[in-house]
DNA sequence: AGTATCCCTGACAACGTTGTCAAGGGAGTG
DNA sequence: CACTCCCTTGACAACGTTGTCAGGGATACT
């Protein structure tokens, strides 16, 4: 900026001045500065600017999710990003996959970077390290997963209605023995989904079975083997409920393995691409991670702009949509 | 920083020296300047730290992909996430569509926050812009699609040879009339996996068939109606190579359409979720994006170290997963 | 004509940090 | 004892930018 200002033969103010588009600059010198950053190749500093000015604003978000890669979360990252982009804010991102100590370790680089909000999804039970860690006045969005212990807005799935949901549609086509089955419950999600199931056994009258509700269910291959154990036990379920994508995809698996695909019923929390190509196509409760993720930014740019309003949670429906796994009655079971 | 001085009652420099770990501090002055950074939850600014610095490193590097929320890139980007990650480096991410005004508008904000390296996948056909665009020394690793005009390690699947293996392999199991359908050719992997499949087509003496060579589908909704399309016309082909997928999915969907799901092969160029639960199951040209997203940062990082041998090129292998549809015969046309 | 007002410009300090350098003090050497 | 060397510490400037303020010239008003 120094040799743009000696080039234009102005002072550094002058050009800060033609860079920031400020007024009240004579456009000869305006033309003399934009020939000389021409010329020059120049390019103002961020940071720099950053440190200087009175607002302090990075223009940069932090995103923390379980993982980038994930489906889900790549879908609600994209529109956190496009939220972002209309108003010239970087998104720095992170994966805490259910590691809580990088959690902490990222929300430390990310207060260093001096971001000017956070949206996560928590990965720990607890957050009140953030009244510490982070700097003061930066805003934090809790979206998919609640926060505990530190202010923030919040973006949930209608998890427990959803699950509720996908309980009583399998109850109205007949099904009692219903079979849960989570990822760890200690991720709020699972637990609020496996509560939703029970409150549907609940309301019409279904008394829980503790052998047809699976936890831990912490990956597909795992979900699978689970799911195969759980048939070879007398008395299996007529239908499954799944609290989560890769144990869906998993209990299909061990259904086909065992051929039962076609007789026991299946509905999935969190939709999936080509469920509807598989046979038969998997009813789901679909959530809606672009709206949430959208949700989200709005919810952490208005805190940025000012807005101090308690802290407000955003619901975020999710959709029962019927494809045939969720359609299918109860049968006699034939034996293995 | 300066009330922390004061409240240990040491200099600004002592500070900074017990912040950087620098050796030669006396462990009681230690000991004073961390009870001091305790009590007053100081948190160090990067951002101030790299202007100061003789490095200028900001320990950031940007990510720019066609979309962040697509399968592909979202497992590149995890990939990216965790080498970085194990340096301490952040990432800033941007979806550029395939729109090449905002390649270039985020390489800019990359330049303006003095990222210290670039991976890109390119969207427009050249990026000599970048000579002038980014700060000299900014190492830039091409990924999934090559860079023209500015010289960059570059990391790319074995596009021709793995379309050239797959349209080998349906010619192994007896087809002759294989079409090929891509997404806009303008896009350098869509052309050069039509360019391996026109190969594999004249490795056996097929003469290529224009009509059989669809392109722009852009969308799986799109591929899905022009392969309907395609066989409603006299001829249509046995086989289908689809260089993308999307276009993968699209075609799937208009063979179940038609019914012709068990009739004509299908193999696939990259590899989705659930193609082994499809009916049949899809055979595919298997891309490995972890593997590409490793490379790339491991690449981009060995610059930033200081390596500056001549742009190297890395290949990353393509797998054919036989699954089934790419293993069935031709059969005669019954007509719709 | 005198004065108030506005527009334009630049000098200077400051943001939070680290590189440079010099100085004080203790230990080791001849 | 004098000397050198090393360890420890701090004063100061500088990184690239913008906020503040003041000054000069032109314009508009009394």
């Amino acid at each position: 900026m120094n040799d743009v200002a000696k080039i234009a033969g102005v002072s550094l103010k002058t050009v800060s001045r033609v860079v920031n588009n400020e007024e009240n600059v004579s456009p000869l010198l305006v033309a003399q500065v934009r020939s000389a950053i021409a010329i020059l190749n120049y390019s103002p500093d961020i940071g720099a600017s950053t440190l200087r000015r009175s607002d302090r604003r990075t223009e940069m978000i932090a995103l923390l999710l379980k993982d980038v890669g994930n489906p889900f979360f790549a879908t609600l990252h994209r529109a956190v990003d496009d939220e972002a982009r209309a108003r010239g804010v970087q998104v720095i991102t992170g994966s805490l996959d259910e590691c809580s100590s990088r959690e902490r370790e990222l929300a430390r680089a990310i207060t260093m970077r001096r971001a000017d909000g956070l949206i996560m999804a928590t990965v720990s039970a607890d957050q009140s390290y953030l009244a510490s860690e982070l700097r003061v006045d930066t805003p934090v969005v809790f979206v998919d997963r609640p926060g505990h212990g530190f202010p923030g807005d919040t973006v949930l799935a209608t998890n427990a209605l959803g699950a509720t949901e996908a309980t009583r549609h399998l109850i109205a086509h007949g099904h009692r023995r219903i079979a849960c089955l989570s990822d760890h419950v200690r991720i709020p999600t699972a637990q609020l989904r496996q509560d939703g199931y029970l409150a549907g056994l609940r309301e019409a009258g279904v008394e829980p079975d503790e052998r047809l509700i699976l936890a831990d269910l912490s990956s597909q291959s795992v979900a699978e083997s689970r799911v195969l154990e759980m048939f070879h036990r007398p008395d299996p379920p007529t239908a499954l409920f799944t609290t989560q994508n890769a144990v869906t995809v998993g209990a299909v698996r061990a259904l086909r393995r065992l051929n039962l695909h076609h007789r026991v019923a299946i509905v999935g929390f969190d939709d999936f691409p080509l469920a509807d190509l598989l046979d038969p196509a998997i009813t789901v409760i679909a959530q809606d991670p672009a709206t949430m993720g959208r949700t989200a930014a709005q919810a952490l740019f208005r805190r940025i702009d000012g807005d101090t309003s308690p802290p407000a949670d955003h619901w975020i429906p999710t959709t029962l949509i019927r494809r045939g796994s969720g359609e299918l009655p109860p049968r006699p079971e034939p034996g293995l």
